[in-house]
DNA sequence: AAAAATACGTCAGCTATGTTGACTTATTTC
DNA sequence: GAAATAAGTCAACATAGCTGACGTATTTTT
């Protein structure tokens, strides 16, 4: 008889966690609008920065979108000089996928931003709020996709 | 000097807020489908059934859209017996909404989903990890939009 | 060496959800 | 009575997702 169960409605980080999340991915639109880029862009070109030399079918995978949507975006970063291909060294048949200087510079104008925000709200909460908040959002993601997520949040960049 | 200032990159949660979210939001999407809904209709849904007898042009504040890309998926909720409309006793212009019986029945089932990702989450963390939570989320909204949102939010429901 | 599988790209066409700007109707306020 | 407001609607458009089919280069399998 417990109130508090595995059911009960939770209105309130249901409701918080859709506008924290507008305005978070809110951020980088005014820098990606001058460009002529939306969030998709955002999101291939993110990727790609992270992971250096990814093949198109594995960035498929962590977009969990489809081909030509990803085929509409990507061709776009290319003509315009942000990210750039290599067919793979072992097997030419791929086009690994890389960040442009001028990719790179971007992407890191846009993770600033959105690294404020999270800094600034981290900062006006108790020490250790964000290994916290890490978990919270771990365990928000499905069961099965959590060990591949963690292999990708793992390569340390800065 | 100190390496973690307020413009070091944040990968991890950034990234993670993405999957979270994905997931988050992905959840209802089957039982939407079913009834050829979609997440636009989610939204709308979910905010009449929490402020009932909000007006219009208040819901369009709150989502944040045009009157245009709200009136088209109002009109299916409403034609479909989800949502009904009543003029307002004080001004009759208003369209005051209310979910009916079935739309507060689907909308439960909608947020159940959710609650249940949230709660299996926090159920795994240390006790008042919630709190936390809680409060990350709000202060990565917009400074200018919090007091509003912690209004809406205030109004509870269970 | 031929056949099958794979990685990637591309074509046509569709859907959902957002946008702008202009206009109408009913109602309330000045 | 005139102006402002709440809401609905029309036309046209953009972004970003989707499906299914097909082409080409390359690698793997037989």
């Amino acid at each position: 008889m417990n109130k508090k169960d595995s059911d009960s409605p939770r209105f309130d980080l249901i409701e918080l966690f859709f506008f924290a999340y507008r305005d978070f991915t809110g951020d980088p639109d005014v820098l990606l609008d001058e460009l002529g880029f939306g969030r998709a862009h955002h999101r291939v070109l993110h990727f790609v920065h992270r992971n250096p030399g990814i093949r198109v079918s594995d960035l498929l995978d962590i977009l969990k979108i489809t081909k030509q949507s990803l085929g509409r975006v990507l061709k776009q970063l290319v003509d315009e000089d942000f990210i750039c291909q290599e067919p793979g060294a072992l097997d030419r048949r791929q086009r690994l996928l890389y960040t442009t200087e001028k990719g790179t510079e971007f992407c890191a104008q846009l993770s600033k931003l959105q690294s404020q925000r999270i800094n600034k709200a981290i900062s006006l909460m108790p020490d250790g709020s964000d290994e916290i908040v890490r978990q919270f959002l771990y365990l928000m993601i499905d069961e099965n996709d959590r060990s591949e997520v963690a292999r990708l949040i793992g390569k340390q960049t800065d």
